[in-house]
DNA sequence: TTTATATTTGCAACAGAGTTGCGTTATGAG
DNA sequence: CTCATAACGCAACTCTGTTGCAAATATAAA
């Protein structure tokens, strides 16, 4: 049995903010956001079950910068895999899901997959 | 004009070091196995210019460590964009490059790709 | 509504990765 | 061999993320 998720103010905000955002949000940006609703440990622990609870997903980036996207496409019972391109532009600094875009990778004989991380970096569709 | 690459001790060293390896290794990992040739700062600045010079490459695993990795498939002379995979596998800890199997990723129109970090992270042949 | 308890929080301190400035060393072109 | 400058070592710093612990609080049960 797992322990109950408690619905704290900070738990709704952080969740809110994430959700308004039609692009992904790091750590710092999400912070200052925030402006003293709480500490930036507690936006670590937040962050850190609201993925647990696949209600969000980490995207890491090119340069390692950890971002958090609301999950949209996926089913938060199961798996929870996300197969999808993150793509982040170089000239804006956003960085986006491509949920309605078909990839096909598959891997060799014997590897078993649990996480993807597919980022690409470039010039995106409003910087070009 | 580029200014030229010196052929130091510490360049030389980490390059072969890093062309020994089968999977892609860390800078602390480097560190480590160099055992006093460089300052780790030296070490960070080497891997920098490597990488510049399109002899090695960097690998972004899905936890945001960064990994290099010798470049072996790519042209060492044009736009040099890594399209592979790279595995991560979550039991021995190594990161591959998977070269030589076919990804087929697009994007939506009006996208422009300069860098792509496609890792994928789960259990490989050895560990399964 | 009140109480009990386990979750969550804030704070302080820490750990690891990576960067910057600067004075010194040493590579390699002439 | 000489010399300009690339590369180095060291110290100090920034940024991201983590941990331990006591205090606060959300929620389920009385």
């Amino acid at each position: 049995m797992s322990k109950t998720s408690r619905n704290t103010i900070a738990r709704q905000k952080i969740l809110e903010l994430i959700n308004s955002k039609k692009t992904a949000i790091s750590h710092s940006s999400l912070q200052e956001e925030l402006e003293g609703v709480c500490d930036r440990v507690t936006t670590y622990r937040v962050l850190e079950r609201l993925v647990n609870e696949s209600l969000i997903h980490r995207i890491v980036n090119v340069n390692g910068v950890v971002n958090y996207a609301p999950c949209q496409t996926c089913s938060h019972k199961e798996q929870h895999i996300h197969q999808h391109i993150h793509f982040s532009c170089i000239s804006c600094g956003t960085i986006r899901c491509i949920t309605d875009h078909p990839i096909a990778i598959t891997l060799p004989e014997n590897y078993s997959a649990t996480e993807y991380q597919l980022t690409i970096a470039g010039t995106c569709p409003e910087c070009l």
